[in-house]
RNA sequence: GCCUGGGUAGCUUAGCGGUAAAGCGCGUCCUUGGUAAGGACGAGACCCCGAGUUCAAAUCUCGGCCUAGGCUCCA
């Protein structure tokens, strides 16, 4: 018998006879791991250990100790399930039910369903576990498997795309069970310690707009209860940090239905932390040799005629006659900046110029992608766009990438960051998006930064790094952006004049250090959980006198600590109700004044992580502020030193 | 835009055919307190909007608006 190659993890080759089965090789390495195998990797994909491997295959043995092993418990959870569903609804067309990162969810037509019914299959799941079936796995033929599925379009239609050409076909069944899987699975329900059923909600099949409407439920699974509970209590604290939430409580913002969906109001709480944030990016930007600029909110459509944006957005515009012309609110700034570039003329010894706004834009988004501050209908972004020579690109690009490295590291966030490229429609040569592909990859690399590469996703004018933010709830939101634009330089027409007296076209950089202020600031009260650094508080010392009596010298401390923003609490309530209610709005430091403190002219200092000094100077507080402020700390630090 | 839930005092929610209830917040008064809720009294609601069914609608039906979770989209 003739033997092929595999290599596993640790890099080293195992020769194992043709024809071998994942499971071969788990005994070939070690009986033990032989009999733990639950499934393998070949080459990236989860398969089942029944799989044959080919010669040069990357394999790994995935055992209840694999971090995959989950994913195959979820798995298995779908199946479940489906089954409890199908015993309760024997109508019902199962179409398919994945594994996701944090449990599973299965697409269904034919039944009716509310939230109430998931109680009752739910049980009917566990009754499964229970039973601690064995699963296994059946090889069909095709035509089998067609005859299988008589009236069941979806599991009809996945024979004939996902497994075209594939005779046999795999099954797995479990008691009364069986659907059409690839697998892997786990040997028996038993095995799956815990599972539940999350909500209820619904999906296009196979997520065209064009299909029919499946009701998608969506569960998860763990191998124990413990492990469940701490999974759900996670997702209950997730839920507490809701920005939304937040937002109503600490008197941030607000979207009332008056005022028409996604068009924030800002309280002065919330206005305070946008005025710090805007603050914060445009020293960055000054520093970075950014020129301020401002545009109107309303243009002409004739612009958006000439950017292209017309003809691809309209829909999503706001538009409005003035005297029989069209005009449209903005929904990007960039073409306002390339008119301001083009109403002089300039040399190559004038580039890049940079020109930076904080640009307030409207998009009328599909209303059911409105969500709080995460995608509204008017937004601002801290936008700032450049014109260089194309050879200037790596270098501006690196300068922006350094900003919004600053930037993160201020506030302590992580962010995936992916580079896009060329898509199949869009604008300029060949040549100059392999440069500017280049020039991007290499600054990504020589910055050695993480990074996925997302071929295609890049916008039709030039590729572009974005940087995505996770909220509580684990949905990703882009954020920060770098994009290249070889179209809008082309539309302006804009020019400059070269070295050899010649005009040249220059490139357009697009740039957001925080994307949009909204955005941002629901990325920050999440992260933060409300306890924002000292310097973007609302509210960054109260003070409490512990009776009326030292009210004077409560407002005499105040005056002495004007640079900041500073209240005295006057409420006639007892000293723990008013440390109570500044704990709860996340006030940095709480300054208490008694009798003691009067007299002696000193304040006695608490933080929001319940720790205390008594007998500290006036003096020696304000100057520890100056310094966490503009050091702009993350947590309040005086009671560290 | 699509599917499924939901909209009741400033906020969070109960009530689900006989015109409204609680907690918090707010106001007044008493209390003047030493590191996470002192007490009493009181004010506060076109029960999202419009139409229909009914002797009677916050409650049932239809439409609209807003909202939540997905899906689709995102310059």
């Amino acid at each position: 018998m003739s033997e092929i190659v595999v290599s596993l993890p640790d890099g080293s080759k195992l020769s194992v006879d043709r024809g071998a089965t994942v499971e071969d090789v788990a005994y070939e390495i070690g009986p033990g791991l032989g009999s733990d195998t639950i499934a393998g990797v070949v080459d990236g994909d989860l398969v089942d250990k029944a799989d044959p491997v080919h010669d040069g295959a990357e394999i790994v043995i995935v055992t209840e100790d694999s971090d995959e092993y989950l994913r195959v418990l979820r798995h298995s959870a779908a199946h479940v399930f489906a089954q409890a569903l199908q015993r309760q609804y024997p109508d019902a067309k199962l179409a398919i039910g994945p594994p996701t990162d944090d449990g599973f969810y299965y697409d269904v037509a034919g039944v009716d369903l509310d939230a109430d019914d998931l109680t009752d299959i739910e049980a009917e799941m566990e009754s499964i576990l229970d039973s601690d079936l064995p699963i296994e796995r059946e090889i069909r033929s095709r035509d089998a498997a067609f005859d299988t599925y008589p009236d069941n379009r979806f599991k009809r239609e996945i024979l004939e795309e996902e497994a075209a050409g594939e005779d046999p076909v795999s099954f797995y069944a479990q008691g009364d069970f069986e659907d059409l899987c690839q697998g892997p699975h786990v040997d028996s329900t038993g095995d799956i310690g815990a599972v539940t059923l999350l909500n209820i909600s619904s999906a296009y099949w196979r997520g065209d707009e064009d299909n029919e409407t499946l009701t998608r439920v969506y569960g998860t699974a763990f191998e124990s209860e413990a492990d469940l509970d701490q999974y759900l209590k996670r997702r209950e604290q997730a839920q507490e940090r809701d920005h939304r939430k937040l937002g109503q409580e600490l008197d941030l913002f607000s979207i009332p239905d008056v005022t028409g969906p996604g068009l924030p109001l800002y309280h002065p709480n919330g206005k305070r932390i946008l005025d710090e944030l805007s603050d914060y990016a445009r020293s960055l930007n000054l520093d970075a040799g950014y020129e301020p600029v401002e545009t109107p909110h309303l243009f002409r459509t004739e612009l958006w005629k000439k950017s292209g944006h017309y003809d691809n957005y309209v829909d999503d515009m706001f538009l409005q006659d003035v005297n029989d012309e069209e005009y449209g609110l903005k929904p990007m700034n960039c073409p306002g900046h390339a008119t301001i570039f083009d109403q002089k003329s300039w040399s190559y010894r004038d580039l890049p110029v940079r020109y930076f706004e904080d640009g307030k834009v409207y998009r009328k988004e599909q209303r059911g992608e409105l969500s709080g501050l995460s995608r509204v209908w008017s937004f601002t972004i801290d936008d700032g766009h450049l014109f260089c020579r194309p050879e200037q690109i790596e270098a501006e690009v690196n300068q922006v990438m350094d900003a919004i490295r600053e930037v993160l590291g201020t506030f302590g966030l992580d962010a995936h960051v992916a580079l896009a490229t060329r898509p199949e429609k869009s604008v300029g040569g060949d040549e100059i998006w392999e440069q500017a592909e280049s020039q991007l990859r290499s600054v990504l690399e020589s910055a050695g930064i993480d990074y996925d590469l997302e071929p295609g996703d890049g916008a039709f004018y030039g590729p572009k790094i974005d940087f995505a933010f996770e909220d509580a709830l684990g949905r990703k939101w882009d954020g920060p952006t770098v994009q290249l634009d070889f179209n809008m330089p082309e539309r302006f027409e804009l020019t400059y004049t070269g070295e050899d007296n010649a005009d040249h076209r220059p490139v357009m950089i697009h740039r957001a250090l925080y994307g949009s202020y909204e955005r941002f600031f629901m990325v920050l009260i999440e992260h933060f959980d409300g306890k924002f650094p000292t310097w973007l508080a609302p509210e960054q010392v109260r003070i409490l006198p512990i009776s009326d009596d030292q009210l004077g010298y409560a407002h005499r401390v105040k005056n002495e600590l004007d640079d900041f923003r500073v209240s005295v609490e006057d409420r006639s309530w007892t000293l723990n109700r008013k440390i109570r209610d500044a704990q709860e709005e996340r006030v940095p430091y709480m300054l208490i004044l008694g009798g003691d403190e009067a007299e002696a002219g000193t304040v006695s200092v608490r933080d929001r992580k319940e720790r205390e000094r008594g007998d500290v100077a006036v003096e020696d507080f304000r100057e520890h502020l100056r310094s966490e402020v503009d050091g702009r700390r993350l947590d309040p630090d005086f009671i560290d030193e």
